[in-house]
DNA sequence: TTTT
DNA sequence: TTTT
């Protein structure tokens, strides 16, 4: 598949309802969700907090279509990735109209408290089975725990012209069972 | 300033049709440009190659407009970060309709070869003197972060968790001048 | 400012550790987080459910570490925003070694429920006093109150060559305090 | 596949050096570039032009590796999308070292004017056959989301809380050839 | 080591 | 309406 072109988005917000989500004739679930995003300023003429919201209208399909009808409701918090798409359609005053929409193609929960049936994580559109590690960065709403960071207590050298010996890498695996969401 | 979520977009795309650059009462520099984002890909069934344009309403302000207005033309790649707003207006039908847009905070011009006015370079919205670091990341047309050739050499902790004894580390200059778009 | 690149980070993850803030000579703030974020996947071949976390090493400037230090802590979730940035430093050992950072733009708390000193909120690095409502896209780690989807409820037309009458549009004033970060 | 944290990196910038391809034993390939981000500022105090280079060491696998070795050369200019990852390795020396990398998911060539060989394109790493929409936003090497051009004309529910009547929505097929980059 |  |  190729392309000309990037068109991504990528938001932080909360529903403002519950997930819409129907089927097509073919069994394919389809989720429709609102999301918040929004900035308060100081307005420094008036001195005033001032807030802007900004509604997003976002849709999944498939798999990641139900588990937003699964785990997610009004009022979560979620990180979405997707891309812009622009659909015509006529409204039945017969006047044509434009509605702009974010195709969702990740989409992680931030509730750090989940409630029962929102044990938190993290959902990609990849269906195919495939590895999703590259574009799944995603990952974790619920109870992350912070590893002790030994890591970068060793900062290194690092030779790029002529690499020494140096052990097989580790190539991720792209054969995992994709059905099981977090 | 503050704000309750993340709203970004980034499009890599070329403009459909030269830029409308106009001005408020006040003076202020509008410019709107049309971005062309598009998708091929074979069809499994047919075998056709296939095409799928979406177009992107962006606009953008101040000094950030009139960097548009100069140096962008029809048929300009570039890549453009923003954040998504809907407008609501009214047309002449009296009807109430929406539109999405990307409000530009950063822009870059992609063409590697450009003609006379077209310089490449990079134009972020800042034309309010403030520290645009932040928005402009690894570039800045507007005023990003000054950082001295001196900075990789800057010395560095050793160890993260206790570090041991550093020189004053660079940190980026935040008065400069910042009418020069590139 | 010009520039000829992008150089963009976006993480979401946890705190490792306590942030470590010290002062420069002249006293400006410098913060340094370590944030984790993994991944898990299920190993088609065994069966196993495998976890691999990467950790990052964070930097911040300014009033954006002072706020750091402030309110977050070991085990905060956490939005950042930033570009890369290798140093080369010399050990004890008289070793040359490079170290990858993440020089943070925004940052913004992640967490549904803070604890008293953490009201949850957003943090740019705008100390100039400029506008940062463009760059920064963030809102916020607190209790974000969603609203009706009322406006996507009616999608609309939109007429880009030539618009009817419409109102001075807003442009977002550039001028507000920039001190409170939430 | 699951995961807890976004770690996502998105560059353009120029690649320093013709890419590095080699093979591992199970003849995988695996392609190294480096690329170049650079700003440039005005230095306000001594008025000069400045510039500051940042290099990234960037690895793609597979297809995606087969890909770069193949189009892209010294001086190409490239948008890459990944993650980073931080490996522990031992010189010569005895002496560990650590060397932060951006594992690629997604590139896109940007050179307006490519050379026979350089067709310009785009190349996402899904060679495993998996759907890869959701990594490749906008378009797709390996293996993006077809979506005919009738998708655009598709009707639209007109309200969001009460969708009336509307045909079957279009959803991107999944299975498609894989193997033809662009 | 790139690019302008 | 762009681009390849």
């Amino acid at each position: 598949m190729a392309s000309r072109g990037i068109n991504k988005v990528i938001l932080i917000g909360n529903l403002g309802s519950d997930p819409e989500v129907r089927y097509t004739q073919n069994n394919t679930a389809i989720a429709n969700i609102s999301i918040a995003t929004s900035e308060t300023w100081k307005d420094k003429q008036t001195g005033e907090t001032r807030e802007q919201t900004e509604w997003h209208r976002c849709v999944a399909y498939r798999r990641l279509a139900e588990i937003i009808g699964e785990y997610l409701k009004k009022g979560s918090k979620v990180y979405v990735e997707g891309r812009l798409q622009t659909r015509k359609w006529q409204g039945q005053d017969g006047v044509e109209r434009y509605t702009t929409e974010i195709i969702i193609n990740d989409l992680q929960m931030l509730d750090s408290r989940p409630s029962a049936g929102q044990s938190g994580g993290y959902a990609g559109q990849s269906s195919g089975g495939g590895y999703a590690g590259q574009q799944n960065q995603g990952f974790g709403g619920g109870g992350d725990a912070p590893r002790p960071a030994t890591q970068q207590a060793t900062p290194v050298a690092q030779n790029f012209q002529q690499p020494t010996s140096q052990p097989e890498p580790f190539i991720p695996d792209q054969d995992f069972d994709d059905d099981i969401p977090f």
